[in-house]
DNA sequence: CTGCATCCCTTTAGATACTG
DNA sequence: CAGTATCTAAAGGGATGCAG
């Protein structure tokens, strides 16, 4: 983003359009948001860019209320895509660990700005959950 | 999770540590993702971010493959959340479109680097879904 | 044109129990 | 410790048709 002025209502646009007609995707934004699909996957690739190497018990414990169950399906999933690399130490009892690839590395990168943002904007997120519970709450009473 | 010194084998590692242990949130990425959880938020954001005011039919038409109740559906979601505004021209027939909010802009700008990113490594991208069609066809035959 | 309602299906994810 | 298996729930999403 080249600027930094700010756009009151309606912006002249400062975001850079992306390239479109791309082959199946309709642009760049596309492509990324694909292969990070799943509930979990940016926060796994966060964590491990953080921490380097990490263990799956502590990637477990990080990423708060995942299962076993999706989170080694999002991991195979992440290592396919080649944006992981998992090393298995062949110990007894087992050891394991997750490292980023190259180019899982340059997608957590990328992934610094959203957090950044949740970050700075973290108050106002928090009072929109809250409406949303509310909201939930009245249109789908407690389900006893 | 503890130190700051970067692990060993793999990356120079630029990315910073996000806040951790915030209010429901375990960190700024987290309640980010939350906000823009929904199939094909990101590419309205975007897409209105790029384009300004756009109207109901235009987002439609770029942001292929996507239905009417959903696109709807999430509008109304981002609407409620404060990121995008709706302003409907009470006009017949209809004209209605929708903008970004500051809070909607500024998000959109943390999503440049995503863009970016899918841009760059499209070769990449490409492949691994290639790859991951082939093997989904083997598990799963033609469903006939 | 914009948008909502309905019906239905697929995908995704969560709980739990179990194994090397 | 690091996973697997199974089963079930729920959310997300798509097709269609109608309405202002």
């Amino acid at each position: 983003m080249s600027d930094s002025t700010f756009p009151p209502t309606q912006p002249p646009s400062t975001v850079q359009r992306c390239t479109p007609n791309l082959p199946g995707f309709t642009c760049g934004l596309d492509a990324t948001l694909r292969i990070i699909a799943g509930k979990w996957k940016p926060l796994i690739l966060y964590f491990v860019a953080q921490d380097g190497p990490t263990r799956y018990g502590e990637l477990r414990r990080a990423i708060r209320d995942v299962s076993d169950k999706v989170l080694i399906q999002q991991l195979k999933e992440l290592e396919a895509d080649g944006l992981v690399k998992r090393t298995d130490y062949k110990e007894v009892p087992p050891r394991v660990d997750y490292s980023l690839t190259p180019l899982g590395h340059s997608l957590a990168q990328a992934l610094v700005p959203l957090c950044s943002w949740g970050t700075e904007h973290m108050a106002e997120v928090s009072r929109v959950f809250a409406e949303r519970a509310a909201w939930t709450r009245r249109e789908r009473p407690p389900s006893a």
